[in-house]
DNA sequence: TCTCCTCGAGATCT
DNA sequence: CTCGAGGAGA
């Protein structure tokens, strides 16, 4: 049975193949819509690329309620280990006579439709159907998905772990068995849809929690003192303080806060008030050519202009903490 | 301010 | 994969 379209370029003691190009692959969206599918899938393994479908759930959800179900064996054309035996429940005993996976495609790609995808780390469900549709159905699977354990990420951060079990656990949700299609289904349905109104009751719309999904402008010049008192001897009273690359110690956040709390002030960028520049570490980014960054070019220009201001390594920074 | 890029860290699926 | 941090440029 084919594996996809990965190919190999040396044998199998060192080989490589192409990293898989999903490029028609749908969106992972924060969406809460009327109408969606749930899937699950049970595999002989973790690799899209290796393992094989050995099972297929779905369940058809319209307004919150279930409407319709989808649940088949699939014979994988192979003996499963028995691990995944252990795991799923399902034994190679029960896989025998199943159905190939390629007579089953059509009619999930029926039942799914233009539906929006839901899974817990739909991502692993996705791949294993876009290479698989591709093979089986001459075309990708291009539905858009949601992923409860990103909404699980953002909405339950105190959470150690967001396994699907940590989810059942923290909503309550009362569960037994696991690992076969249909079952997790159902649970990931039900984590959905109190996930749903955890979030209308805390965020008020969907557009407010999916705004916590955008990009997070952190403004260092809007950072207030925590204490009242300053040292107004202490080297960076009234300074200003501009910061460019990695920090080793601390995010750039907090060593900001640290400024402030002296009676210093925070900038994001290099200007004319600007007293310090503090260097962490810019080795990773490649925008970088010379070993400066446009920050620091800046302040040596206005070095060189007459202005106050000191380039100084983090420790330096660090130093200037130590007596006070 | 905002958008886009790159990188590294960390986590989940069977 | 997703996220956070940071640089660059608009």
């Amino acid at each position: 049975m084919s594996r996809g379209t990965a190919t190999f370029a040396f044998g199998p003691e060192g080989f490589t193949y192409d990293k898989p190009n999903r490029q028609f692959k749908g969106k992972n969206i924060i969406a809460f819509p009327n109408e969606y599918v749930v899937i699950d899938l049970e595999t002989t393994g973790l690799s899209s690329y290796w393992d094989f479908v050995i099972e297929i759930g779905a369940l058809k959800i319209k307004n919150g309620e279930i409407t319709d179900q989808f649940q088949q064996l699939i014979y994988p054309g192979m003996e499963i280990d028995e691990f995944i035996e252990q795991f799923t429940g399902i034994t190679n005993e029960m896989l025998i006579g199943q159905p190939y996976l390629d007579d089953i495609l059509p009619k999930l790609d029926d039942f799914i439709g233009e539906n929006i995808i839901l899974g817990h780390n739909t991502n692993f469900d996705i791949n294993f159907l876009y290479d698989n549709y591709i093979r089986c159905l001459g075309k990708p699977f291009s539905n858009n998905f949601i992923d409860n354990m990103r909404l699980s990420r953002k909405l339950y951060p105190e959470l150690p772990h967001h396994r699907l079990i940590d989810i059942i656990e923290k909503l309550n949700i009362e569960a037994s068995t696991f690992h076969r299609a249909l079952i997790d289904c159902n649970y990931t349905y039900k984590c959905f849809e109190l996930m749903k109104d955890e979030i209308s009751a805390r965020y008020g719309s969907l557009e407010a929690f999916q705004a916590l999904f955008k990009y997070q402008y952190v403004d260092l010049t809007k950072l207030k003192a925590e204490n009242k008192d300053f040292d107004e001897t202490h080297p960076l009273y009234n300074k200003v303080c501009v910061f460019t690359g990695k920090l080793e110690k601390y995010t750039r956040e907090q060593a900001a806060q640290m400024v402030v709390n002296l009676g210093g002030l925070c900038e994001n960028n290099v200007t004319k008030k600007t007293n310090f520049l503090i260097l962490g570490n810019n080795d990773y980014c490649s925008a970088i050519k010379d070993g400066k960054s446009n920050k620091q070019k800046k302040a040596e220009a206005y070095k060189l202009k007459g202005q106050d201001i000191e380039i100084i390594p983090e420790s330096v920074f660090y130093d200037m903490f130590e007596n006070s």
